[in-house]
DNA sequence: ACGACCATACCGACTGGTTGGTATGCACCT
DNA sequence: AGGTGCATACCAACCAGTCGGTATGGTCGT
């Protein structure tokens, strides 16, 4: 019934070399995260490691879907989400990506983002699994920006794909800037210009949109 | 009176390690790029790359500003950098920076960028540098911004400054998003949302400035 | 109950290829 | 003669991946 034979707590090795390899990894990026770094974050040894991937390579993969689900269940359990309005959720999205950039820069910027600029050439299953994930998160952006456009912005020449895929560029490059500054505030300046973006896109059409 | 020995022309081998060193950290990141891919590259061996840097480390700084030097010379040479007006400069160096989207992803994306996400935490002097030329490229775009906005928007709350490391955010996230999928294509689409935020953000006050 | 058997999870020493950096020497120029 | 520019040969450290071994717990026949 229970999973857990030691009396740590029941978190499995699996997940700690996860954790420790997002960690580890956007610290450092790929090539030069080593596979003992992550075992000494994880508090395991690389027996463990290579017990549950078959190469460095594999793990990060893994750790890129790590990493995306846990986002994905931050944004989903994020308070706006659950804004009636789509405008608002948009909104909502970019105030909510400004707020969380907190504590170290580990912390906040994008593994697969970091992990993509290296690999895209030389890891091409690397490269296939960040453009996924970055590519789905977007997708979820994208809804509420097709619905935001469709009440606010009906005819504009845009599609909501791009400006999903803007916003993730925006992000991507804040943090960038980020990690040359060694500091978060560029980054929270560049989505005060993302949301103004918004703002915009989404006032000009209807001010107040007639419910039908 | 000529300064190279064989027939080749007549290029300084430190300038080609450079040029070399520039291309393979644009491919594979910096901790990947070997010093042997760069004197491959370079048609030369260790024994000249390490008579011209005293390290790795110090060939990606070089690197840096060999980079950011030839950017200053590809913007200066751009025909929008004569336009009179400056909001129309501003348009044209967006113009310009999707135009140069051409060929393999290591010859249009930025090799700072690129550093700094590997480098900013193990090696702050590689870091140091990808922020002062960074910071150097978006203050020229910030002057005219600057200059555009106090003829087209002089009561706006953002600052010149903020706008232009903007647009540089929007620059790399797009080449992170470029690299991930494997083509320009997205980058462009990126570059097309930030000329239309450029347009917005200088139409509102004054569609034709009078002439003081 | 109990031991034989096996699977899973993990450890840590070891290996062999890789790689940043060094030592040395040579060719050419001034 | 001496210095610059570069090649060749070499070294020592590093590091992904291997492997034999240990510990634990579950299963099944008896």
């Amino acid at each position: 019934m229970n999973m857990d034979t030691k009396t740590e707590p029941a978190q499995a090795s699996s997940t700690k070399l996860l954790d420790a390899a997002v960690h580890v990894i956007r610290s450092k990026g790929y090539s030069a995260a080593r596979v003992e770094d992550i075992c000494a974050e994880a508090g395991l040894t690389k027996g463990a490691f290579f017990h549950h991937f078959a190469s460095k390579e594999a793990c990060a993969i893994a750790a890129a879907a790590h990493f995306a689900a846990n986002a994905d269940a931050l944004f989903d359990a994020a308070p706006y989400s659950l804004l009636p309005d789509p405008k608002a959720r948009v909104l909502g999205y970019v105030d909510f990506r400004k707020a969380i950039l907190q504590g170290e820069l580990p912390q906040f910027t994008c593994l697969l983002g970091t992990m993509v600029q290296e690999a895209y050439e030389s890891h091409p299953a690397i490269r296939a699994a960040c453009d996924r994930y970055i590519s789905e998160h977007a997708g979820r952006l994208a809804s509420d920006i097709a619905e935001a456009k469709a009440r606010y912005a009906p005819d504009a020449a845009w599609t909501p794909e791009s400006a999903a895929l803007f916003s993730q560029a925006v992000l991507q490059g804040a943090f960038i800037l980020a990690k040359a500054r060694h500091g978060p505030k560029v980054a929270a300046d560049c989505l005060d210009h993302l949301r103004r973006y918004f703002e915009r896109l989404f006032e000009s059409g209807a001010p107040e949109p007639a419910t039908p």
